[in-house]
DNA sequence: GGTTAAGTGGACCAAACGGTCCACATTGGT
DNA sequence: ACCAATGTGGACCGTTTGGTCCACTTAACC
């Protein structure tokens, strides 16, 4: 494509539509100022109107980015992993690093944004809607595998097992979130594994 | 005690501190104003900061409130009922009443809380530790009696049992929250009972 | 009935909110 | 060199936020 007339962009859209992500992810919409994305984002707010629209429209394009950012890094977990059984304990545990306080206990926006909204906004809710199907994909993808290779028994529903990890991950991040020690967690994983077997 | 003098109360504290209560569950933290709660508590704002002291405090008092009241409905329901795996049934599938669209979905205050606060503010951390205590004492006698009743093998660890309930709890609201149709709520609460046996 | 203690309504406040607008800067095309 | 097109910084906007203050009302007590 052929340079556009006009004076070009001083940032890289990507990079701060990124940094806006990881903003929403610790804080929540409404809890992050334009103030607050204006710094994380590095750019004035006329940039920001131009660019993204406006602080709704940009927080859809955040929820987007992240499903593709998640979704990515997930199918890229799976398909390093020495078995499909091993990816589910290795998403599961993944909590554990928030409770250990290793990283911030920020959840999964998809799950946040979940809570935040309910199904006040009807774009924001298939949003929601989405960002859930996406991980749902990969959690019946991993469950197959782990079929396949006969770590969970071929008759059982892996549709419903999928659904049964989201909703196991989401209520971990949750825990995790209240505080819950790490003990706890663990003990929650590993009845949840056993319930796939 | 003998009657203050000066001019008595025009509403009843009790029921304004439920009517706050039962805003902050559906709206949030945040997302109540002082508008909505002012409407919903049916008081003017003098009389709001007078007995409550504020917006914080006061959803501090709802979030005590909100315990007191859930955990003598969830302890009046498991003393009448037949078992207590019959209870840990029907406590799971409450949710499938926000999912049918019975009443709206607004969760639990003290999950909801955790999500909305990570642990950002240290008195509202304790506050939902506590709650989530309250909870899983509830679940523990629920787990106990079924072990005594043989719905729940004796030997599995009843405290670890609770906390997985809790966290499954959890995971299924914010599922249904975030839109999931009732089939899959249904599974995964078969899948939830099924680790427990 | 006057005095005192308490409650209430509404005016008022500074700050923060998301959003708009415009003068100016910076580029490519001619 | 000039022009058209686009980007940027900052002033500005009305609204809403949580919170304070005070004049006024209402009751109990002596």
């Amino acid at each position: 494509m052929p340079a556009a007339p006009g004076r070009p962009l001083e940032f890289d859209p990507d990079t701060a539509l990124t940094a806006a992500m990881h903003l929403f992810w610790r804080k929540g919409y409404e809890n992050s100022s334009m103030l607050d994305l204006l710094e994380a984002m590095q750019i004035s707010k006329s940039s920001l109107y131009q660019a993204f629209g406006g602080k709704q429209a940009l927080f859809e394009r955040c929820m987007t980015r992240y499903g593709d950012l998640m979704i990515g890094q997930l199918h890229d977990a799976l398909a390093s992993a020495h078995s499909g059984l091993g990816f589910i304990r290795q998403f599961l545990e993944s909590v554990l690093d928030e409770a250990r306080g290793v990283c911030e206990a920020r959840g999964c926006l998809v799950m946040n944004t979940a809570n935040e909204f309910a199904r006040r906004d009807p774009a924001i809710a298939e949003a929601v809607a989405q960002g859930l199907r996406r991980f749902h994909g990969v959690m019946l993808a991993a469950v197959r595998r782990a079929q396949i290779e006969g770590d969970i028994p071929p008759d059982r529903d892996a549709v419903m097992l999928a659904n049964y990890l989201v909703s196991s991950m989401s209520g971990l991040k949750t825990l995790s979130k209240a505080g819950a020690d790490e003990a706890s967690l663990k003990g929650t994983i590993a009845l949840v594994l056993k319930a796939l077997t």
